[in-house]
DNA sequence: CACCAGGCAAGTA
DNA sequence: TACTTGCATGGT
């Protein structure tokens, strides 16, 4: 298997804002974007080769760090274990074993199981069959499954999926608080449409947008800290 | 030692 | 509706 997804160029990019109709927010938007990018260059997520190992690996970083995950998505690997038919015919306490690493090991193997459960209900276990479907349904299952909260399921969607549904994550939410872009009174769903209401639905530009928001609040945007020190958003 | 990490659901008032 | 709390390992 070479690449499992045609690389994001920037090319690309900056074809979409060339065609983009100019609103002052998407231009904002695209001027962030860039500042991130010429900072950290493109990051090509998600890091899995699968889209079922992505998916796994959305439910198990939740409120973690990705290096527990890499611990646990090995040890699944491993025991063989990283598929739908394997996790659905494993007894629940026996993932939990598994998955350990990750912590929450208890919650998140019931998590999985529930996620598996609707694969393999409405999709005949095949996140092909996920992905052909469309965004809109997919994305309400994916809410009705217990454990899947909207993170999870955009992460799902974008990243496993291929589809272009805006991520949005802790770290979005402290970076752009920090530079007085938001404040507190943004939630979840507010913010992301607000990305999605003023950027092309491009899956290369959301998928890079959020991983870059990621790579930028764990360099610069520390908890409990007044700013952003030497974040490139800070930056004219 | 305290705090944090690529959330979410359930409980409380 | 708007807080608060439980869930848990591993790194800094």
């Amino acid at each position: 298997m070479k690449q499992r997804q045609k690389k994001c160029k920037r090319t690309h990019i900056e074809e979409l804002e060339a065609r983009s109709g100019s609103s002052g927010s998407s231009e904002f938007l695209f001027s962030l974007f860039w500042k991130l990018y010429d900072f950290f260059g493109p990051q090509y997520w998600w890091p899995g080769e699968t889209p079922f190992e992505i998916a796994v690996g959305a439910i198990l970083t939740q409120n973690t760090a990705w290096k527990n995950v890499e611990k646990a998505i090995s040890i699944l690997k491993a025991s063989n274990s990283l598929s739908p038919s394997a996790i659905w015919n494993m007894p629940e306490k026996e993932l939990a074993a598994l998955i350990r690493p990750a912590g929450y090991y208890n919650i998140k193997a019931g998590r999985l199981r529930n996620f598996v459960a609707l694969l393999q209900e409405q999709f005949q276990g095949s996140m092909t069959r996920m992905a052909e479907s469309d965004d809109m349904v997919v994305r309400e299952y994916l809410l009705g499954v217990r454990g899947i909260g909207p993170e999870t399921a955009d992460s799902i969607l974008l990243y496993a999926l291929g589809k272009p549904s805006f991520v949005i994550d802790a770290y979005t939410f402290r970076i752009l608080e920090r530079h007085d872009i938001i404040d507190e009174s943004w939630d979840y769903h507010m913010l992301r449409d607000f990305f999605m209401e003023n950027l092309p639905g491009d899956v290369c530009l959301f998928n890079e947008f959020h991983a870059l928001f990621v790579a930028a609040g764990k360099t610069f945007c520390k908890p409990r800290r007044p700013a952003c020190d030497n974040c490139p958003l800070s930056e004219k």
